[in-house]
DNA sequence: GAATTAATTGAACGTTCGTTTTATTAAGCT
DNA sequence: AGCTTAATAAAACGAACGTTCAATTAATTC
């Protein structure tokens, strides 16, 4: 046999893409073999190499698509708010929404990073900075501002970034809170952590209500 | 040739574990070949097999041991303090001293959970959540104590977790900050996060001074 | 409808994988 | 000194790896 009756370029593509992102993330880019990918693809693994040069490829094209989209998502949304309070809300809002609506793409880029040849992984370190340092412009301004105490900014950016992610590793929708009230317990600890103003933290106080829903707390 | 002259199997057995560990934090488990790892080693592959029947059992002990002296030096730690404030700061400080002076153990325990077969995993899982409740505790105590401000147990558990863990992706021996300093800095981000009773986050009042020396910050 | 291009198969390539087998030598014991 | 056991080397195993190649068929173009 040989070409396949329905067969088209552009959707083999984006079900390799498909594949490859679902594979990667739940065996690894070492653990996920060629003959693995096209089974799930349904085709034979020579066919990959239409659309590829090599693996490694592969990796780097799905690692930088999800960056790229991953900046101009945030680059997006950020054009909205304006206070360092609600900068900072918003980021933290975006940044867990989006990566658990988009859990295979993030959790390639934290595991798979080792997989990347140097050159490929310099890249990708780049647009990670990138995308930490609209985080890091926020918390400057609202120290410039007087709105945050924050006593070391590189270290609350790391600490914030590092937070929020680690929602990926624990959430299933199936959990007793939604994305959104997440986030917006998130958001909660994540203005607390920088002494944002207008957050109460005594023990009377309770908190904020200014931001978000009320929501059941378990 | 054979048995070599001063070859001794305890000591090929810790040389192994050891070669192992930096190569598997390094590369990843499944990018270490058992001939790399002989090599870093100084035998041939075949000499492994005298100390582990496979490369999967080799993973497996190296996990569960890390998790067991883990859980072991917490118990030690963890008697020496006593109340809420006291336990979450010492908890911080231990988390981020210990991940960073065993960062090869931390590092392959975080990312190379899914290279275990399912029994294995379930056996680490097990085990790492055994360790997180002992934070989840100190957190449930502070908030019968009236001492801490706490939305969402759970979920804070898992914020002071991740964001302490996160240390380990970025920091460097020459850093600008010693480990010590580094974590007496998250015991004052942790510490405001579950909104300590002593812990000012007013504009004026500035940081706590009971905890922790002065540090310079950048 | 013939020629051209796009998409894929099936088989094979040489290499490397984890592991086993067998032989050999060093160390420890009596 | 002779015997036993511990520790390794060297070579080989079949399986699986990423990738290439030639052949073949579908779709498109003229």
């Amino acid at each position: 046999m040989a070409r396949t009756t329905g067969s088209d370029g552009e959707k083999t593509r984006s079900a390799i893409d498909a594949a490859a992102k679902r594979l990667i993330a739940k065996i690894g880019y070492e653990a996920m073999t060629m003959r693995l990918l096209a089974d799930e693809v349904g085709v034979q693994s020579a066919a990959f190499y239409r659309y590829y040069p090599n693996k490694q490829e592969l990796l780097f094209s799905l690692m930088r698509d999800h960056m790229d989209r991953l900046l101009d998502a945030w680059e997006y949304e950020s054009r909205k708010v304006h206070t360092p309070f609600e900068r900072l809300s918003a980021f933290i809002r975006f940044h867990i929404r989006y990566h658990v609506e988009r859990r295979d793409d993030v959790h390639i880029g934290n595991m798979e990073l080792r997989s990347l040849v140097p050159e490929n992984r310099a890249f990708i370190i780049e647009l990670r900075a990138r995308y930490e340092n609209g985080l890091r412009e926020i918390l400057d301004d609202g120290l410039d501002a007087r709105e945050f105490i924050i006593e070391d900014i590189a270290l609350t950016t790391r600490a914030i970034i590092a937070m929020t992610t680690g929602v990926n590793v624990w959430f299933r929708a199936d959990d007793r809170l939604t994305v959104a009230e997440i986030a917006e317990k998130y958001v909660q600890m994540g203005l607390r952590l920088v002494g944002a103003k207008n957050i109460a933290t005594t023990k009377t106080g309770g908190q904020n209500v200014s931001v978000g829903p009320k929501i059941r707390t378990f």
